[in-house]
DNA sequence: CTGAAAGCGCTTACAG
DNA sequence: CTGAAAGCGCTTACAG
């Protein structure tokens, strides 16, 4: 491995120019930058990182714990990933990987890795709640962006990047109220979910605005399964309120509510139009497909980037995104 | 943040005397091993990995390429992520994270990490039959593990980790058996994939073994497709087989064939017993669910990281794993 | 525009 | 068992 001091002694200037060919390059008269060039490309010379770190002090490494909720399978996991992985290196950084455990426990295992200088900050996503994190980071003063709200808080503690859930179920309401439908439901999770009720008001609101019925028409499942997606299906088939639309709060769910339709020999996509949240693999693996809010990771990705990493003074620091209408069979025209 | 100097002024030692603290332990006499590890306590003093990094010229950083198939989605990633890391931190180290082009357009990326010294290594997945990346790597000297052997190869061009597909073949062929089946099909893959034919010739060995009919049993999709794997059950069905078991060679292809059984009104673990592969969160989605093959991801990903960060010498650096078959409802006896 | 020097925070032989 | 010194490969003021 050849190093500055060998490029240097190559081309005939001190380490400080080739340091400045490759930081500065204007710095250098053309000639010179020109010979400098030459000698790094025949050395194949490629700059210490952790040289160059050590001195910098920044490692430009981002940190990002992979979560492991088994009950909830992370089916987007992979695109965020790799939208994430590839914003990063747009800015010539990585994604360091890490596990920590859920809540205020994992929080040493943070505060460890940025001390140690393992990386410059993190990106933060699962974003619960009550999530504590994000206010442990900031009093800490170790840099971070959340992917989601922290919904509790009447002021968020740091810098987020979200998606408009409200806009999104809206969204989902206007596209099977286009399509025919004027019975819409409505499939959930609990109150507590400061998500579930965002996607929630934007079904209620657009209802209300299209003058549909609310009342009756919505349900909350105690958990994010197939199981309860079915059966908040039923209870809503069975309560007689003649749907012809339902907006489920998330992929799963709307399986769940799919299976249902299917038991009973309803066609989701003729009798009753149905939408998930978040375009996962398993829309487009169900007959007919799901109709679903696709997150636009790539927007979403650059912007925690743009804004961990210090984008000019100024830029906003909450950016809110609007999903995308994926179409597909389950809800075709009635 | 406190440095190392810092705390071996509040120690009263010299530097050298907390780095052993830290790292020779053994060679403190203990009472002075206290009173560094006081300082260092009461310092809240955390090694600059980069300084480390620097001396030693190791990064304990482990490199994994993210893929990025649209056609093809990573069912596990998630699974397979959270258990290279876990590992991988069990020995200090950690995931880099990065993208590239496929096959040997990435390797320059491959490369340049490794020489700017942003990873000591890679671990390398999604291998394919052809797959060019070992050889490339072996070449230039750069330290790697793969996740799946390279078929075409009659020595693998480096050290592997690999799940044992004919085995696991042989293991759901056993199974339908003993839940009553005898007439077996298989739904695959094309030919040209090693592992495809591994899967295959563990379906037909140990169907010759039980004296069962293999031929007009197996039928090759070209995609690895819902649709496919459906296409390809219609036709075994419409070849008037008389089958009462199907091996598909994913949990795609097993979905698919799912599908196309509840089309035709033939329940899957009653009439036919069914199995997939790979135990991915499709196969706990469906109704009934999909009996199927589960990769050992824990103890894959703690070989992979035991070879590659150079266990004692003479440890085997070629291990085969046995999957796992997890019994759910799409085999029940019939 | 170019160069000599200091220093980032560690570890590692080597002496004592 | 403990310490003084060199050095890992860069970057950054500062002089010239």
């Amino acid at each position: 491995m050849a190093t500055l001091k060998q490029v240097a002694a190559h081309a005939e200037v001190s380490v400080q120019t080739v340091s400045n060919a490759l930081n500065a390059p204007h710095r250098l008269r053309p000639d010179t930058l020109e010979r400098v060039n030459k000698s790094i490309e025949l050395l194949n010379y490629r700059p210490n990182r952790n040289a160059r770190s050590l001195r910098t002090s920044a490692v430009e490494l981002i940190g990002y714990c992979v979560p492991n909720w088994p009950n909830q399978t992370h089916l987007v996991m992979d695109q965020f990933l790799h939208a994430l992985c590839a914003a990063a290196e747009r800015t010539g950084r990585h994604i360091l990987l890490f596990t920590a455990p859920p809540g205020v426990d994992g929080m040493p295992t943070y505060d460890d890795l940025h001390a140690r200088r393992l990386v410059d900050g993190f990106v933060l996503s699962q974003t619960e709640t009550h999530d504590p994190r994000h206010a442990w980071l900031k009093e800490q003063g170790i840099p971070f962006v959340s992917f989601g709200r922290v919904w509790k808080e009447t002021t968020q503690p740091g810098p987020w990047v979200d998606v408009d859930g409200a806009a999104g179920s809206a969204m989902a309401v206007r596209h099977l109220y286009e399509t025919g439908r004027r019975r819409i439901a409505f499939i959930g999770w609990p109150k507590s979910s400061g998500l579930a009720e965002d996607r929630y008001g934007g079904w209620r609101d657009e209802c209300k605005k299209l003058g549909l019925q609310t009342t009756g028409l919505s349900i909350r499942c105690r958990e994010d399964s197939l199981d309860e997606g079915a059966r908040a299906t039923a209870a809503l088939l069975d309560a007689g309120r003649e749907l012809d639309g339902i907006v489920a709060l998330s992929d799963i769910l709307a399986l769940g509510a799919l299976r249902e339709l299917t038991r009973r020999g309803i066609t989701a996509g003729r009798e009753i139009g149905l939408t998930g949240f978040d375009d996962s693999p398993l829309a487009d693996v169900v007959s007919p497909g799901l109709t679903s809010l696709r997150q636009p990771m790539d927007d979403i990705a650059g912007e925690l980037i743009e804004i961990l990493t210090g984008a000019p003074d100024g830029t906003p620091t909450e950016r809110l995104l609007q999903p995308e209408l994926v179409i597909r069979g389950s809800s075709a025209p009635g």
